[in-house]
DNA sequence: TGTACATCAGTGAACGCGCGTTCACTGATGTAC
DNA sequence: TGTACATCAGTGAACGCGCGTTCACTGATGTAC
């Protein structure tokens, strides 16, 4: 007999599976803290993940494959956070500390997910690359809808709010590597928060001036 | 009889031990095009620029020190582009016209530096993110510098000015990438024309509220 | 519930290969006189 | 200028090692009836 939820099968055999997937996951992770995707070895994952190398091709067809589900799993929880931050309420000031700190929390629940990403998003493996490229643009898409339904967007173009949108999204993933590397986290947060108010106060003189080339 | 130049020995000896150096840096830097420096043979190297596998060890110790001498050559190219940016005059949309002109001809110039310097900035080699991180740093206090002789800096903090910098030459380094892996160069320049006008709004507004917090 | 068969996640031996590093060497270039 | 010796960039053979991939397998889980 196999149990269903929803229309995913939850069998021992399924459950095992995933688990020995996820520990493959886990072990690739730790070990791309100290080096990059492309230098990642297969039995060295496995190694690590305590099962024999011929178990890898049960979940993955290459290093490179793992790396995708890699990206997966760290925006999927990047996400999360996006969304935290899209939906909080409050003046400029205190909109720019909460982000700010919803990055830096995001970053010290989950540093490897971060390094994994700053490393790969211009690293050596095309189809990690592309999957993070996307990833950014679809956050970048979404932070501009949102941006389009506050009164503060009135009178912008789409591609001007795009490229706002691209601009908080690129801050939002330079600050979290900023983080990981710096001994003085409150130098780093204090940095962002006044790149941030520059953005905004940009942001809300845009429309001061008549029209611009191009 | 050995000539010299200055007091650079120029004997056909070393002139020799130079050009194998230079076409070990060449080679890596093109096979870097397609992996990551941690990935990245001895092996391999020496094949590519047609020496012997040993001959690598009269130049570098291991390729993480190759690495760190092809940042050296990345980022002095880069600086010399930098130096241009700064010393240009004109009005603000002429200024960000010929900043983004400056970096995209440069990208043109030395793709395969960009690609490097993007990829090994968050890389897996600890010794060439530092080179790196500490080039980028003094690039910054070099801009934050030629920013404090400008009328514009009047009433600005060094630290506010340092952050201003580092907003600039992470944007040109962000910039730099974005156009390296796009097939529409003129949808980046446009975005990267934005950004410096949004930054450049911010900038000229900074001082229009009173003292803000941390 | 019980039985007979099918599925398939994980195993372990084996393979050929390219790796980084060592070593003693060669021979052109450089130096002393 | 000529000669005898020193230097040292680049060579080529050899080594032990870990790699990715193949293959036939085992045995627990799942399915049919």
């Amino acid at each position: 007999m196999s149990h269903t939820l929803g229309d995913r099968p939850v069998g021992t055999r399924q459950a095992q599976k995933q688990k020995t997937r996820q520990a493959l996951l886990d072990a690739a992770l730790r070990l791309l803290e100290e080096q990059s995707l492309s230098s990642l070895g297969l039995r060295e994952v496995t190694r690590a993940a305590g099962v024999a190398p011929t178990a890898f091709y049960r979940h993955f067809r290459d290093t490179a494959d793992l790396g995708v589900a890699l990206v997966e799993e760290a925006l999927g929880s990047l996400h999360t956070t996006l969304a935290a931050m899209l939906t909080a309420t409050g003046d400029g000031e205190e909109r720019i500390a909460g982000a700010v700190e919803l990055i830096a929390s995001y970053v010290r629940a989950h540093p490897a997910h971060v390094r994994f990403i700053a490393r790969e998003r211009h690293g050596g493996v095309k189809a990690v690359r592309e999957a993070i490229g996307d990833q950014l643009a679809l956050f970048a898409r979404e932070v501009a809808a949102q941006f389009a339904t506050e009164p503060e967007a009135a009178g912008w173009s789409g591609d001007d709010l795009l490229m706002l949108a691209r601009t908080y999204v690129d801050h939002m993933v330079m600050t979290a590597s900023a983080l990981l590397e710096t001994e003085d986290e409150a130098e780093v947060t204090g940095t962002a928060r006044s790149q941030l108010r520059l953005v905004g106060l940009g942001r809300s003189h845009w429309l001061d001036t008549p029209v611009r080339g191009n």
